[in-house]
DNA sequence: TATGAATGAGTCTTCATTCAT
DNA sequence: CATGAATGAAGACTCATTCAT
């Protein structure tokens, strides 16, 4: 316990002897790929290599290891996230706006393996658990800045009128995260395997940008 | 879906106490909320209000009762719109045909109350046990059809080239499913109880219509 | 299933496979001998010879399982003393009817041999747990009855007045089914290993009679 | 008990924070709370405000810890009554001699509010784990004492002949320590909360002196 | 003296499944 | 057709105990 000060919370965990990270790594793996509640504990502590009685050591219970797993691995990723969408009202012209969180959006959920898939399961399906939690905390910045910026945008009569501000935020998650968490999907479809994040953010971009019709000559 | 078609063997027996139809119902309905590994099988027969030795009489074990949920529950109800997809290219012009697709699919799953969720957890969650399935009968005439009829359009000049045409069928689902599988959850949002199907369809049909951008004077 | 109608609830189990029973024995046997809390589920189904699955098919889970040992057994064979009890005020003397009382007592009591043991553990110590029910269901008409009576015989002057009446059932049982959870202790003591039932009964009567003071002549 | 006496090691050592004899402390409370099988060391080291690690530093493991609070805090308590039961034979006249000591026994049991229901569960209860210990160091004295003295009573004529000499201190034990141990079950029942440990000895008292009987006029 | 980490063994409970009737 | 009885396997959790520091 010598140079080890640091331990518990935070940062790369080099000292080699942090099981309670590798468990928390490990349930938040297994959570993505099978669910919450479809994931026994003991496949979590297989996973991390230790012993069922250590998981019970740490986290308790299995609530208190989900409640552990979104405070110290979801949130602590996302809340940087949510607060950049609301500060998005800073000036900037709404679409101009919308495609820089857009793609800012896109990249962070793209670059954290397990989250899109956690999202689809315990998000944004009835009964997952970790819907209560991360809305609250999640949903009123992202979907109000978003709502305001086009709001605005519609008076000014820079964005379409006819879309439904309200559903914007949903249709914009609809676009990207779904997308991403069906990407091992549709890359085995024909000619689909050289799709990247780039690629898809790039339509993703392109479809909010004018939908199917053709761009203005002038855009 | 005529009345007896769902039944195997002997005659068309009209008999209402039908304990297979329901406990047909009874998985669906609970997979759709729960998912299907965390349904346990005597939920689905307290449910149904027979007994468990009842659906192995009748189903064997669990894989065979999923086998016979995605026959005669999901599959019967999809065919028909996957067909639909794969006619689109009779002659309408791209977007007309995309427009009119999207609608008629947005209202079929929506009329399905199980459909949405069911869909999320099962088929877009990796490890979803109907993924297979689905994918196999469904994805190919439904994307390629798409697919198909977005580059006919774009090498007509009337779809904008900066769309992936490849991506386009799941960012239609993505912004339909998707939105009603998460409906209980916005609807819930301040001032979003009164939007309806309807008016998803139509925020849809808008963003898939001219994205965010502001619509040509002309379109 | 065809001559065995008249299984559960009653009677000797001449049926042979009727577990439930088997198990109800198993229970309250080692409930009396290591205490509810300190009795596993798997002692018990060992000593019934079932599968640990079982027992939790007939009683679902422990708290249950209690719950019916407690009706099933405990207050089955209670239940008509504590009548006794309650009918005491009959007109015969006080001290007779107490007489005949303890004696019906100390027999019944005597022949159920789970049955001061498990009163000891689970009713007398605190944190017991039939507690509550046991007493909510025969204290009252036990230490009713029997409190009236000498109350009757201070006020005849047939009893001692400086008895309090009040504490006459606690110390009646005290002196009964105490002495007979102890017997295994006290019939080592050495040339105690005679005293049966009867010589208890008798001892316990003559106590109660005279004390340890001589009797009356006339008495 | 002087202050230093339960130290074992080094000197004396006034330092407040005894973490062992707070676990002891702990252990003989919860012990006599819960049972000793149903009680964890967990609980008693959560009790006392010490880590797990440390009960087993300072005693090993379970038995020894029961050991020791036999030894240094049961023992240390009941030793001087069963002394003082063992020189009852001091010429006293019985009846005197017994009612001396039933004073004595009860004050003394009563002013340690562990003891009674440590009694209950531990002694008299079959499978005790204070059984043997006590039995072996009290009961010799203290049936041996009280039983001599009976006998002499009844020698002389002083003494009910018909109470079972042998079975008098079990009476007696039943009489006063389960009396005490069911305190707050009975303290319960209507009018009964005002029965302190002297009006709980004079009914003992009574009781022994002459029964249910009204004393003789002489008496 | 004191503790955090770690574990094997065991307890309670659920669940899919089988089988005789 | 339908069911009650029965079970093996596994999951969640507890607990006494050990050990390096």
């Amino acid at each position: 316990m010598s140079a080890s000060k640091s331990r518990r919370r935070g940062r790369p965990k080099i000292d080699a002897g942090d099981q309670r990270e590798k468990l928390l790594d490990a349930a938040v793996t297994l959570f993505s790929e099978h669910g919450i509640a479809a994931t026994p504990l003991n496949a979590i502590t297989r996973y991390a290599k230790v012993t069922p009685a250590l998981l019970h050591y740490y986290f308790g219970n299995k609530p208190q290891l989900v409640q552990a797993v979104v405070e110290e691995r979801v949130l602590a990723r996302l809340r940087p996230v949510a607060e950049t969408a609301g500060q998005l009202d800073r000036g900037l012209p709404p679409r101009e706006a919308i495609e820089t969180f857009t793609r800012h959006f896109i990249m962070t959920v793209a670059s954290i393996p397990w989250l899109p898939q956690l999202w689809v399961k315990e998000v944004f399906a009835t009964n997952g658990q970790l819907r209560e939690v991360l809305l609250s905390e999640l949903a009123p910045p992202l979907t109000h800045g978003l709502r305001r910026l086009v709001e605005r945008g519609q008076a000014e009569g820079s964005i379409n009128p006819n879309v439904d501000a309200r559903l914007v935020p949903i249709s914009l998650i609809g676009l990207s995260v779904f997308a991403l968490a069906t990407r091992p999907l549709w890359s085995q479809l024909p000619d689909c395997d050289d799709i990247d994040t780039r690629g898809l953010t790039d339509h993703v971009l392109a479809l909010l940008d004018t939908g199917l019709g053709v761009p203005h000559a002038s855009a």
